[in-house]
Parts: structure tokens; sequence; C-alpha cells
DNA sequence: CTGAAAGCGCTTACAG
DNA sequence: CTGAAAGCGCTTACAG
């Protein structure tokens, strides 16, 4: 026998059915099964029999109901655009983190996605509809930031905001100093040629990797070996700029090592090399930005700068579920350290100089 | 002037403010504002005014009470397993299929996560408390299935379902078929020694694989060649299988070619060959399976099977919202086609054979 | 065209 | 120890 659809008629237990049931008042039910406070008390055989009649009609507490009445839902909402059509591996740790400390505080995370953050900086209002109690930005770029975008009733967080958005409570990681030891780590190894792929111009985290890149050549007396060429923060932006470059320069030096904007850029840098027979790192060491997990399973594996997202997507949620553990200036964002991966991409300077083939 | 905390008091509109402040009943403002059937009729005048004062007061419909009311929330759940703590690639592109079917229908999605299917199993009629209206259980492997899992009021699909769960529509892709047309394409490409790198025993995919991989050298007269060993699903995995074939192995001839139960096995096979001078395509040849971005990262890219998560996830929506797309059989799986996916890990088998390196 | 009433399922005072 | 009442914000019949 083909099971069949299933009929949607048949409507859960409600606290009254399970009053009726007993034979006493959904009050009474209520008490029981949902009532956090003890003021009310309850004698132990109608309680054991309310237990077990709840059991048995499988009663859950309807969520709607609970929220209306309580007005909160017990759920955070966590916004973020999607580039291209698709999450990508920065959002799948920050959610990894928001889930794990969700589940602590007992809270669900419902995601919404957006096509841009300045269009749809308007919608934002609209899921504070009840449907959830706080919000987390991952990484808003509203550029266009009217007052209205944030609700009056409701607390939001950002994380790797662009900018600052008035009232939202904002956590970075301190990705100046991050660029600043991953490319002192190339200079330590050697390197003195170091060709900069920049993410895009306008980002504020863009600007804290080249700042961090041109303080630690600046550090070595290197300054006027700086070269920077805007990529954006995608893969096959990482391989239009690396195959430009590479155009432009032909029959010159390479650089002995690739600082990237970010570790898709650094992949689309190594895809292009490989394809023109340059080694890495025997000749070019390669150094991405992110720490997601691409920078783990790529061949050689990545040396780049870890952030902790996951870190940070809890403290976001700490920050709603308890504001009172909120800093005291809401105008100063919290800043998270990073940290360099080391791993295979970087070598030494190879003694010979590689140069650009000739197409 | 820093910016303070916000005070949490502030409510916000209601319908019986709105009506309160045009000088009409909260049931006129519904009409205009929220009210789906025509029969209703307000004057052009009255409603220009409660247009204008729901804009005013910046009057949202509360999410929870209109939840209450319709019975139904606008929202499906998904649920998942996270490994070792991570939610993984295979997630993120469901995750992104899924959300962009959802927001084709105005839904929101909200994501569960659990420890382990079989001991959580209970935990997902709780979800079913009016939070959401329909589940999407992600690759579950629930062996002990009783039927009370599932509530009465509620449909759940599944992605990849291990083993049948009554009432619940399963969406598979073609894995056996995936499997054949991979290894065929290695054969086909002059390779007659293919080790298999097996899935996890007792997962339904990776014998889908097996079999596909099994049929594939039958077709070439080649079963006598199949060699296969258990490795299991995760990079790490991969290089421990690897790693113990080779060594016990040692002085014996390398297979010509590798498929591995995934990308992520076929990444950490590639680092270890890589460790041992072992070149891929040049020595060996590797294919893996799901075509995960790590698939399109690694280097030499990954000739791989792709199975249309993205699509899977957005059908598992459609599914639940408009439930009269359903199969008319419940027990037997949607499926969908899978497709290798072409790329450089795969060369033609060297003409002299390739050693197993002595430790 | 407009409103008073009842109800969705729960909880929070308040009586008994 | 237990229950009747009122309310959370919305909607759906039903009157006028």
């Amino acid at each position: 026998m083909p099971s069949t659809r299933k009929p949607t008629k048949i409507k859960p237990a409600t606290l009254a059915d399970v009053g009726r049931a007993v034979g006493v008042s959904a009050m009474s039910a209520s008490a029981v099964l949902n009532g956090s406070r003890t003021s009310t008390r309850i004698s132990p055989e109608t309680r054991n029999r309310i237990l077990a009649e709840a059991a048995r009609l499988r009663y859950r507490p309807n969520a709607a109901a609970r929220a209306l009445n309580r007005r909160q839902m017990s759920t955070l909402g966590l916004a973020a655009v999607v580039d291209s059509g698709e999450l990508n591996a920065y959002f799948l740790e920050v959610l990894n983190g928001v889930l794990q400390a969700a589940g602590k505080f007992d809270h669900n995370i419902t995601v919404f996605t957006l096509r841009d953050w300045n269009v749809d900086a308007g919608r934002l209002a609209d899921f504070c509809d009840g449907r959830i109690d706080g919000l987390i930005l991952v990484a808003p770029v509203i550029t266009d930031c009217r007052p209205e975008i944030v609700p009056a009733h409701l607390q939001f967080v950002s994380i790797h905001s662009n900018n600052p958005i008035p009232g939202v409570i904002d956590i970075e990681s301190d990705e100046e100093a991050g660029a600043f030891e991953i490319v002192s780590h190339l200079l330590s190894q050697g390197h003195r040629h170091i060709l900069h792929l920049a993410g895009p111009e306008g980002l504020q985290g863009a600007k804290y990797r080249l700042s961090g890149y041109q303080r630690a050549l600046s550090a070595y007396h290197l300054s006027a070996n700086a070269e920077v060429i805007e990529s954006g923060y995608s893969t096959e932006n990482g391989r239009c700029a690396i195959r430009a470059w590479l155009r432009e320069n032909q029959g010159r030096a390479m650089p002995s090592a690739l600082f990237c904007a970010n570790d898709a850029v650094a992949l689309g840098c190594m895809e292009i090399l490989a394809q023109h027979g340059i080694r890495v790192p025997e000749d070019i060491s390669i150094v991405g930005f992110d720490d997601t997990l691409a920078a783990r399973t790529s061949t050689p594996q990545l040396t780049t700068v870890r952030q902790p997202l996951c870190q940070m997507g809890a403290r976001a949620v700490e920050l709603l579920i308890k504001p009172e553990t909120a800093p005291q200036t809401l105008d100063t964002p919290i800043v998270f350290p990073t940290q360099a991966s080391i791993r295979a991409s970087v070598g030494r300077p190879s003694a010979n100089p590689v140069m650009v083939p000739r197409l």
C-alpha cells in the first residue's frame, strides 16, 4: 500500500485539549507544562495526569501564540547579500558560529538574503515584524545610511560593517594587523618584491589590508617596492587581475610573492599561474586572507590570515540575547584579533628570478 | 555625543493604533493594509488616510499575530547535522537553492542544527510547533526510524535520505549513474586499474557510487580489476586511506587512476600523493564526487560528478509550499540527474607504470 | 461602506 | 490548589 499525501487537517493539541482530557482548565495545564513561575502550585496528582495526557496527545506549546503573548520569538535574523547568486565560504563560517551560539541560548536563526545592501536596506525593517528578536548584518555595505533602516524596537548588530550605522553595534577583526603580520612573514622569508592584489576600492576591509601591507613594507624600508593592482574579492576577479598583470609585464621579472585580497583571489591566481607553468611556492609564494575552508583544501595549502569568524558570529548572537554584555559605547566597534595561518604556499624566494612568460 | 543603548520599550504600531489615528476601527485598517479579499470595500478617502497614517507610524503587520490567526508562519525549516562542528560545502550548496526558492515564494528559512540524526530525531517534531510550515531534512541518516519523529500536521521532505522515512518525500540524485559515467570516462581514457576509495560503509550514497564503479568495470569486462578500500567522506579520511594503501603496497605498481568517494577524499589523496612526488594527472589520474567549490580551487582542478544540489534544495521548497506538485507516490524518491564535470585531474595513463615508493 | 464580536493558543494578573 | 477573565495583534464571518 503506497503511502498517500497526508491530510493537512490534523491539528496539533492545544492546552485546552489537554485540560479537557484531564478535566481541568487550560490554565492549569499551562502552569504545569509551560509555566516557568512557581507561584502557581498544582497538586502532584493533577500535575501527573496533565503530564500524562500532554504526552499522549503530543502536546507542544504553539510558538506563534507564545510569541504573540511574550512579544518575542526566540529567533534571531541573519542578513547577508548573495553575490552572484551564491553565499560564500565567509558567510558559512559566520553562520557556523551564529548557529552554535544560538543553540546555546535556545534560539533559532532565520536567514534573510538580499541582492544589494543599498537597494534592500529598506527591507531590513520589514523583517522586524515579530518574526525575530534581533538582526545580524553580515558585512553590510550601506553607503546611503538613512536612520529609518533600523527600527526603533529592535537591536541590530553588524559584522564587518563597511561604515558605521547609527545605533548598530559593529564587530570587526583587526585586518590591518593581520595584513601587517602576513606581509611581515613574507619579508622575513626574504621576499622583497611583493605584489598586492587589493580588494574592491571603497571597501573598508580592502583599505585595512592595503594599509597593513604598506606598513610592513615601510618597516623594512621597502615602501618603494610596493606594487598594488586592484582586484576584487572573487576567484574570477583574481584570475582576471593576475592575467592582466602578466599580459602587461611580459619579459619582466615576476614578483617573488603575491599578497592577495582574500583566499578566493589567491586561488584564482594559483589557477592562472599553474596554467603558465609557474609553481607555488617554488617560483612564487602566495598568501591570502580570511582562512576559509578553501585555504585548507587547495594544493598547496594556502598561507593566509585567520579571522575568528565563528567567534565573531557567536559574539553577535550574545550581544543580541544578552544586551548587558554590550560595551558602553556603541560607536567603537568590538575588534577581534587576527592571526597568520602559515601553510605550504609560502617558501623562500627562488635564487634566480622567474620571468613573466611571453604569450 | 556617543549613542546609547536603545530603550527597548518602544512598541511598534498596531492596527488599532493606525485605526485610532485615523478615527476608524482596526478592522478597516486591516482591510486596507493587510486584507487580501476584496469583499470589504473602503471608501477611497478613508483608504488614503489609513495608508498615510500607517506609513507615518511605520505600521507593519505583526508576524506572530498573523501566524496565530492564519495557522502558518510563511517559514520553512532546514535541518542538518553539523559534522565536527562545521557545516560543509555540500550544505552550503543546498542552502543556496533553498534560500533562492524560498525568496520566490515569500517564505523565510530557519536553520536547525543537530549533533546526530538518530539521537536528535526526536527534536524534529519539537520544531513543528508553529514556527515553521514544513521541514527539509538534509542528508538524514535515521536508522532507528520510529513513526513519531514526523508529526501528523506537517510535511517533511528529505534530500539524500539514507533510508526511506515513512511519509517523507525524498529527493535524490542519480549517484549510481554519475559514478558509472565518471568511471567510464576513466576507462575510455585507457585506464585499466582504477582504485576506488569508497565512502563510509552503511551509507546509501557510498553504495551507489561503488555500484556505478562496478557496473562500469563490468561493461568493459574488467570486473577482475576492481580494487576497493573503505575510506570515509572527509579529507582526513582520504589522507589516511591512501597513506595506508601506499604503506601496504610498497614496490608494486600504482593504479593508473583513483575514483574517490567524494571531492574531500580526492583532495586528501592529492595532498599525500604530492608528498610522495607522484604527479596528478601525469603519474596518476584522480576523480572525485559532488563538485563542491573545492573541486574548482584545487590544483589541478578536479574531475568530478556534479549533483544539482541547488536545484534539489529548490525542489524541496516547492514540494512544501506547493504540495500539489508532489508526485503521486511518496514511496519513490524524486531523482535528479548527475553529470560528469571533466577537468584537469584526469589524463591518459602513463606509458611506464609508476611504482609505489618504498618508505 | 463600516464596525462589534469572536477566535487563533498562550500567559499574566486576579479571585476564590 | 484551581479557574474565569482579559489581552497579545490580527482576521474572519456577520450585522448594520
